[in-house]
DNA sequence: CTAACAATACGAATCGATTCGTAGATTTAT
DNA sequence: ATAAATCTACGAATCGATTCGTATTGTTAG
């Protein structure tokens, strides 16, 4: 049931990665998080919601009159999704390329983590 | 003047694609590409391509009667550009974790040189 | 109780992307 | 010279995303 394809607009991307975030959040939670970088309007953050619901995007609970919003898309499918369809518009179906293209970001301290992962997956090619 | 800011939909984006590969097109042309993996009718390209020229994103020379189309839009600028908004809105601001997410792609053989880089730039973290 | 407040529902307007049919203009073949 | 074929121009329709105002319903404070 979670893995219908669903293709984001821009709008429900923010939504989605607000959600993600805060896992469960009513309709002021997210509009918080969105004022925070953006101008927009209450019943707006609202409508999208709603019709994020209709589409199956999110669900929701109703605790007393507010209702709670949790993601029901899978984050790691999304990934794979759009790094594929980036890979595939946009660096020749090289994932490489586009690793490359990461890598070059500066202002981006890696975590060892993150690192020593990284050396697993490069050295196994 | 080719570094104002482009933000290409997804068919802008088939039809860049196009043009980058090969280098100048007709209409023609580029409708022959696409519909080698798209249902799309021919007036429909046009009319994007006279959009995407209206735009600046495309320029385009007459030759006799048809219009030679080629690509104004930078792809590395692009590149840079996608990349760092799928970071960001996907990747919690984590470039590795794109980079990671890319090379588990398989289905795909990296060269030699690719390779090479690949470790460079990774060594240098 | 009543006024202020907090939420959701919903309709309508706008905007941009996309699609396509048709007209007009030019070239080509017979 | 005509007819057919090839192109571009353009208007109009549609579709989906987005925005926002207003209505409605329920909640809370005085």
């Amino acid at each position: 049931m979670t893995a219908k394809i669903h293709k984001p607009t821009e709008g429900e991307l923010e939504i989605l990665g607000v959600l993600w975030e805060l896992e469960a959040a009513s309709v002021k939670d997210v509009h918080h998080k969105l004022s925070a970088y953006k101008q927009t309007g209450y019943t707006t953050t609202l409508k999208l919601l709603q019709l994020m619901f209709e589409k199956g995007m999110v669900t929701r609970t109703e605790t007393g009159r507010k209702h709670i919003y949790r993601s029901s898309v899978d984050r790691n499918k999304l990934r794979e999704q759009l790094t594929n369809r980036l890979i595939g518009h946009l660096f020749e179906g090289s994932p490489v390329r586009l690793a490359l293209q990461a890598l070059q970001s500066s202002y981006y301290r890696a975590s060892e983590a993150e690192l020593s992962e990284l050396k697993k997956i490069v050295a196994s090619l």
